[in-house]
DNA sequence: CTCTCAGTTTGATATTTATCAATTCAAATT
DNA sequence: AATTTGAATTGATAAATATCAAACTGAGAG
């Protein structure tokens, strides 16, 4: 593992509590490792044996089924997934593939399980992040169940632009294939969606998102905390797609 | 709060494995309510301040977005809900409402917090009883996005015979409308789909079904562990409809 | 026993969404 | 610059699902 890359993981809520002592000894027992891009490095049905941390590049998850997939998270630096599998030491419900060239520390599960229950801010720590994934995965439920296509997306067009400063203008931080994926919804429909959408006040073209009318675009959108979120105390990771960066900063 | 339910409570997988003491004090907490059915006893956006447990009757989960509502979860007893919110002292991000008269004992999530501070065995089964609601979430998001109506209810009638014992009789252990929301679908839509699947090994007439070809249902619902569980250790309360009961037993 | 009422089913129709095939586009490579 | 390739779009169509209204049903109330 490399030098910098330490006290970066140190830093995320799920570590960040707990006794130096403890964090050395789950480090000494993991190891780092990189992935070329478009990798397979999880599948879902295999036993959980590793914490994945992601330092650098991006990972989506997914699911498969009958032949079809759809994309639930994408995790990106420094994001962990999949904790609650490797706590209740079962398979993976999801799998995951690199969307980039990626380092990822592994830390064993075995490790983590030991670990929490002689160190209990890491302990706490953990039920936090488990307690946000499943308020995230409890809101994506919502959205899907309550909201259609065009609403879905209005919102999460909204959302991204608000997350990023209520800025007019931000960039997809994925392709819309997989926005789509994670949406819920096929590419086709998706493209069509943000055509019409050109009326009510927001304009995509390429990868650039131009926002021309936030009042409109929220009147379809209908915002709602309850769904959109934030429960934002930076400690939930792997549960949605990032936020875009402000093109101002 | 009554004789015979504190040790029922205690039984639960979050209350088994703390110490006595520490169990006491969080029910000298608590207290328990009776409410009248149909009473909607959570708001989503409420704040977090009561862990609820189903002592008797029934509880409905739901949320609410522009007038629409959907089923998210009936908890049953011996189950709780919603730990997630407490734990992180966020809103509600689901409604509540009985299905019939109902006992429920409430503990103070702030109780809930400064306890399993101090006791490590009851920290541990808050995570795992976290990780359990995500996993089952997860399931829920993975088979309405993977899934068609047709094979959702498939798989669910598939899955609730398989649970009472393989059965090949069973009651549908709520109403349809339920069902649909909680599936996903229109009650229009699940009546006209259970008609469907009359050419598809499954006859249902009003709530008793009757699997006529196990074999050719299950080629429709493709049940996936995965999908369709179990994790099914005991822990997870709140995140799915009830099992049906053997009717035999 | 009849009445009432909520739940369910049915029918007709509209809307939403998916599918498949054909282009177009844009970035990366030769 | 030409080529290649995967992504994105567009068009035509089909399938899935929702909506609205009406009729039906069965369990509980009077």
């Amino acid at each position: 593992m490399r030098d910098h890359e330490l006290p970066e993981v140190r830093r995320l809520p799920l570590f960040r509590n707990m006794l130096a002592e403890n964090f050395e000894s789950l480090m000494r027992a993991s190891y780092a490792q990189t992935f070329p891009a478009q990798l397979e490095m999880v599948r879902q049905g295999d036993p959980a044996d590793l914490l994945h941390i992601v330092v650098e590049g991006a990972v989506e998850l997914f699911s498969e089924w009958n032949g079809h997939q759809s994309t639930m998270a994408v995790v990106r630096p420094v994001g962990s997934f999949i904790l609650a599998a490797c706590i209740k030491d079962q398979p993976y419900l999801m799998s995951a593939r690199t969307m980039a060239r990626t380092r990822i520390i592994l830390v064993p599960a075995s490790d983590i399980r030991s670990v929490f229950r002689r160190d209990m801010e890491f302990a706490v720590s953990c039920m936090n992040e488990l307690a946000g994934c499943y308020r995230a995965v409890v809101r994506h439920a919502k959205a899907l169940k309550l909201r259609n296509s065009h609403e879905r997306i209005a919102a999460y067009l909204y959302r991204q632009s608000r997350y990023a400063g209520d800025v007019a203008t931000f960039t997809l931080t994925v392709e819309k294939r997989l926005l789509a994926s994670y949406l819920g919804m096929t590419a086709e429909n998706l493209s069509r969606a943000l055509k019409a959408l050109e009326a009510d006040g927001v304009k995509v073209d390429g990868s650039r998102v131009i926002i021309t009318d936030r009042e409109k675009l929220k009147a379809i959108a209908r915002p709602d905390y309850l769904i959109d979120g934030p429960d934002w105390d930076g400690s939930t990771s792997g549960v949605a797609l990032p936020f875009p960066r402000n093109e101002e900063g």
